[in-house]
DNA sequence: TGATGTTCTGAAAACGATTTCAGCCTAATC
DNA sequence: GATTAGGCTGAAATCGTTTTCAGAACATCA
């Protein structure tokens, strides 16, 4: 099947007996050829089942019409969520979406990028603002323009959140529950500013309580919910087991929450667990997972529409941060009286 | 910064004091250009940061570099998981991925080939054989290989599932404790060959039983937690509620399950739930979920392997079968002593 | 030293569209 | 009917590479 060449807009001109700029004006703008021309293209490129070349069509105008994103892997909920709605919007106005990941490795990144801009791109997307030294060199030479997701930075264009906040959200929601003893399960800390920023939100709201969070209280783990349970499994093998778990995100929370589920240990009366992302799961499970609410699809919206509006026009760079909101569910409740005594909060500092 | 235009390959050559043909070698087959030219030639591609222009190189050569895929949603553990081992093993040879969703709707996905098509990629993915017949027509007629996922079809190159046997397996597993009374959970079944196969398979097993299912038994729900939450209330509400439910897929049982719990209905004690996909949630939810399993990650990575195999030589399309088995977890139990009644079982004839 | 291969190199022709530029054609105006 | 303006159209240049083809450079051997 795949030996027969495709028609060539010189075919579609000749049957047409038009020459090919007239075929490529119907093509691209189709008002401007008279009306009877314009038909017998049509014909000839029915007849012929002509399809436009896109490389040449690059080649020539400059604008290859897809754009490139860079995720650490799309095989996790937060991140293929944003990458659906990225998509979707984009190709709403005719743009394709080209997808790599780079499993939280820089070099990877790095060379996924240049793969991307060799191939040929009219934007690129990027999650998050902790990147390899080389890739700022090869996107900055690069003549297109960079959406930055997740973060916030400024002098770019960028939507995220406030991941710092998120932290401090969820932190002062249980500090307000009475809790005093903190454990944070986190993802990869390594080239993941958001993941640093939400344990740094956690530590300015304890700070400002008095409380320290030590580092041996923070565990780190895949994003997943094995490491979830993983994660959970390690902090309450503590000498003074945390009242109160942070989760990175929703998943490492959820994980939390089975982890205690098999070893019978009520949520929330006995531990109260907070994750951060809102996903669908989080909502159905069972005590349904408090969370901070990052609203991540409206995410990639956004970020097609920085795109798409760069890609028409120049202007100041545009940082836009949405709102996120605690969701208070069934998995956080007070701090469990057998548990809150003075004692044990001076092991905090 | 996006004004500045990139150097091309004519600058490289001259600052190097070489043809831009001997760039081009350097580039693709270093082995073939003198050492000492070849040094000056990558010392001018370094100094001047050129990055080769992937949309002259694929019309003069011929091939893009990429290839495309298009899948229903990638908001969904099941795609995301096989997109990305796609992903990952075409990376590794150099390729890049194009990824467009079309929702479910076959004129969105026609729309969606079309527009990867003129793109240009080297190689097609699709999900499953249910497909517009202009689809059909589109690719035939590009002069690229394809690669159908899901489902397996005789004379193309395919990777997938014996989903009529998933189907079956899921059934006789609930019939061999006890099960008279069934409930399906499906996905959309328009246009979605592998929910129908699935339900075909549980129809052969109850058929062979002396049973069936009246389509009333079958709840078709949006592919989500909440999808399924809302199968299991739908049939719960019968007159006579089944005591076994098979989910079309993991997401669809995990939410019958949450459902469940919510209602506080035992599983397994009164309920039995399986499911399809094996899903990492299945594993973590208490109970644990009963699942068909299917190696999604695999799939990603045999289409991968399909897709370079194809790329660098002809002969005889494969179609890859993938093992399936069933996991016995925790949410499938013997059926209820007060619910097995002859007079229940006549209800299904 | 000259003949004979190899190994490298450069000039130039593609690849398939878009787009500029100039000119033709038509219609409108006097 | 002549003139002019504007709408359409086609010829040809162009985009940045790869690749063919022929020739130059170099080494080897007699």
């Amino acid at each position: 099947m795949h030996v027969r060449v495709r028609p060539t807009i010189l075919d579609v001109a000749s049957r047409a007996g038009v020459s090919p700029a007239t075929v490529s004006r119907v093509l691209t703008q189709p008002g401007i050829v008279r009306l009877e021309k314009r038909k017998r293209v049509n014909d000839a490129i029915l007849a012929l089942g002509y399809v436009r070349d896109g490389t040449a069509r690059a080649l020539v105008s400059g604008n290859t019409g897809a754009v490139g994103i860079v995720v650490p892997t799309v095989d996790n909920a937060i991140f293929s969520r944003a990458v659906q709605a990225l998509q979707l919007r984009l190709s709403e106005a005719g743009y394709r979406l080209l997808v790599a990941s780079h499993e939280y490795d820089p070099t990877t990144e790095t060379i996924a990028v240049r793969s991307l801009i060799e191939h040929g791109i009219d934007a690129m997307v990027l999650v998050g603002i902790d990147h390899a030294p080389e890739l700022w060199t090869l996107v900055d030479a690069a003549p297109i323009p960079l959406v930055l997701t997740w973060s916030i930075v400024d002098g770019r264009d960028c939507v995220g959140f406030d991941n710092r906040q998120a932290g401090r959200i969820a932190a002062e929601h249980l500090l307000s529950l009475g809790h005093r003893r903190f454990g944070i399960i986190s993802g990869i800390l390594n080239h993941n500013d958001r993941a640093s920023a939400r344990i740094a939100g956690v530590r300015d709201v304890l700070a400002n309580a008095g409380l320290g969070i030590p580092d041996w209280r923070i565990s780190q783990q895949t994003f997943s919910l094995a490491g979830g349970r993983a994660g959970l499994a390690a902090l309450l093998s503590l000498d003074e087991p945390p009242t109160a778990i942070i989760g990175g995100n929703d998943l490492l929370a959820a994980g939390a929450l089975f982890e205690a589920q098999a070893r019978c240990i009520l949520v929330p009366e006995k531990l109260s667990i907070i994750g951060m992302d809102n996903l669908e799961l989080s909502e159905h499970v069972t005590p349904a997972l408090s969370t901070v609410n990052l609203p991540t699809a409206e995410l990639g919206r956004r970020a097609a529409e920085l795109v798409l509006a760069r890609l028409v026009g120049a202007g100041e760079p545009r940082a836009i941060e949405l709102p996120i909101d605690l969701i208070v569910r069934k998995s956080t409740g007070l701090v469990p009286t057998t548990a809150g005594s003075s004692k044990a909060d001076a092991d905090y500092d």
